[in-house]
DNA sequence: ATACTATTGGCACCCGGTGTCGATGGAAAG
DNA sequence: CTTTCCATCGACACCGGGTGCCAATAGTAT
């Protein structure tokens, strides 16, 4: 299951022909593109050739237009991992997933406006916002394993998975929010979130 | 926001060719189709030619391949209005979103099995899952709409949109689940996945 | 018979994505 | 320096979904 890496990952075994770029800069360059003239205005060719290589060699570092603008997601479900391993084990569970959720979306202030336009992109694009569900999936399930394993049950379990979706529906709910209003904090988007579903279902 | 319809929608005007088939009709063709051979292993033209029309004609009463398999979502999004606005004005937000998601769901018990290889279907094919994520935004907003009323905040505010986030979550979930076991009854699913966060997010 | 009109379906075309295969260019071995 | 090796590259052909265009079709109304 692999997300964007690039001919045969990157063995640096220095045989064969040099790659002539990397899946970052071509992301970038990508990217680029996609919020200057919106993601359905650009052709792959047109990255390619912004890029300087062949429309062929572009589905070798990318297997599809569309897996472009989230980058290395392996990276970010790792991200994602590690915050709840990092949570101490007396904490309850829901306040477990809050805190990982919330430090998961954390990022330095000079990322923020950058960050914006990625997901004014990712989420403001049909076609994109369709393929995020195949992403998200990986996401639900670290979510999954963590509460399961906290919960005493199968990462499997019907109770796991819900909270994997629901965990999933706050982030995405902030994020819509967010993207509103320049002036909201994200982390405190998905506090709120968690804090009015805890006070809607506890009646 | 049309789903499905065919040529002009359907006047009573008999004036003109008349059409030659119905999207129930079509899409009837064509899930059988689906559910038969994969969604990935079936052209539009194989569709086409099974219900005696061009290609071109298909895109006519289905705006793409993929929106087959949902049929008449608008029905959809009114028969979950309609359950929303049945329940009686005294009944916590809680109980009143479980039990109307609970009875969107339920269907007689001779439609199960077409049901399950819908849904099947659906869940399972990467790309219908894609897309639907196009098609759940809609059925959201409903869930917010009626949120929204009942707490006395706007429809688009971001408690209600993560209501509808949270409840469409439950929702799939208790699908998942429900496809890995033929004994399995949806409705108690649902449930199950409400008093579920409940628990959880009471702590 | 004629006029009118909505639907049809064929055609050309665009774009994303894939299989194939020869060309490329760089490192290591002779 | 030349040869060998080989991963990457890029061109080409091809497939399938989706769209604009337009003449042909098949009904009703006059």
């Amino acid at each position: 299951m692999q997300t964007v890496v690039g001919p045969v990952a990157q063995r640096s075994r220095p045989v064969g022909r040099a790659r002539s770029t990397t899946a970052d800069t071509l992301g970038r360059i990508g990217l680029e593109l996609f919020i200057q003239r919106g993601f359905d205005n650009v052709t792959v060719e047109d990255i390619a050739e912004a890029a300087g290589i062949g429309r062929r060699t572009f589905f070798r570092y990318f297997p599809s237009k569309n897996d472009l603008p989230w980058g290395d997601f392996d990276a970010l479900l790792c991200s994602m991992h590690a915050r709840l391993a990092a949570v101490p084990a007396d904490i309850p569970v829901f306040d477990a997933l809050r805190e990982a959720v919330i430090d998961f979306n954390r990022f330095p202030a000079e990322e923020i406006p950058f960050l914006r336009q990625r997901m004014e992109c990712l989420l403001k694009t049909p076609t994109l916002v369709a393929h995020s569900a195949l992403r998200y999936r990986a996401w639900r399930q670290v979510v999954a394993d963590f509460a399961a394993e906290r919960l005493g049950v199968s990462g499997s379990s019907h109770l796991a998975m819900t909270l994997g979706q629901v965990c999933l529906g706050i982030s995405l709910s902030a994020y819509e929010e967010w993207l509103e209003d320049e002036r909201l904090d994200l982390a405190e988007l998905i506090d709120q979130g968690f804090c009015d579903m805890r006070r809607v279902f506890a009646g």
